[in-house]
DNA sequence: AAAGATTGACATCTCAATCTTG
DNA sequence: CAAGATTGAGATGTCAATCTTT
């Protein structure tokens, strides 16, 4: 027999099948995993920001700005679809990273209503030296896996996301 | 071939490919749908509760004290424990549930400093309800793996939560 | 002094209302 | 009037300080 070592949803789905034998816990087996590594992963990702003086919902505003590319300008409305908050969070998000020097607010060209929102050089900087860290923490969090277990993982993981 | 439904990360993945072609992205196609998935979960948890006029911080202690087991008590220090918020947070939430009647506090009977929350008969049946809700909308988030790729799912994500 | 619970200050989010421009 | 951005009110979280009891 193969031991496999329990982990704390095995402890939550034992409680509730002894206090609801009635119910099929399956679901919980994979979904409270998947709440719960999320819960990890943010604060593995906390740790790797903090080294850089960022908060994860700044290093969020600053990549999307990032991986769209030079002049690595988007507009709010942009920004609120990349980062999924609303557009009173990303204007106080804006706000402060302005404060900051790491973006910068300029007039819409061609659109008086709106306005675009750049990278500044101190934020590429930031930004590029933060994800290096960032993705050697994540690795570090999945190198108990064998490489063909990690692809299955990322092709099932990729059906549940896609539906 | 087979074709494979492309998801929200593989775009993520993409741009930064584009972008930062000097980086190993392979952390990311897993731990980026592993946080994405969990608040796709959050929304349809949050779904499934307003049906039963619950908030999802709410359902997170009612369920603690019902899988507890008879008579359905923790201390605040357990429940703070078992949910993963601050102290401060969840004298807080004790007090909004106390004035809903869905749990009610009481006085430690071997502990001066300490305080006992209880579920009520209203909480109960409140918890119960919905947890067999939340469970059926969990199902169907997963009704397009087969058995054996769920099982296979909930073991890998089991070694990767118990590091 | 340590442990358990509470309180208050502060941060950040959402939602709805508002302002400006197309 | 629709779209984009901003503002303000309210909810909920964290953190650090405090109070009571062991």
């Amino acid at each position: 027999m193969t031991e496999v070592a329990p982990d704390e949803v095995d402890v939550l789905v034992d409680a509730w099948r002894r206090e609801r034998p009635d119910l099929d816990t399956a679901p919980m087996e994979v979904l409270s995993r998947i709440s719960r590594l999320a819960h990890h992963l943010d604060r593995r990702r906390a740790g790797a920001f903090s080294a850089h003086g960022l908060e994860a919902w700044e290093f969020d505003v600053l990549a999307a700005l990032r991986r769209s590319g030079p002049p690595y300008r988007l507009t709010p409305g942009q920004l609120v679809r990349e980062t999924g908050v609303t557009s009173g969070t990303m204007t106080n998000r804006v706000d402060r990273l302005a404060a900051r020097r790491l973006v910068s607010r300029e007039e819409h060209p061609a659109d008086g209503r709106g306005v675009l929102v750049r990278l500044t050089a101190e934020g590429r900087e930031t930004v590029d030296a933060t994800l290096a860290d960032l993705l050697a923490a994540e690795r570090r969090m999945l190198d108990g896996l064998t490489e063909p277990d990690r692809a299955q993982l990322v092709r099932t993981l990729r059906r549940l996301l896609s539906r």
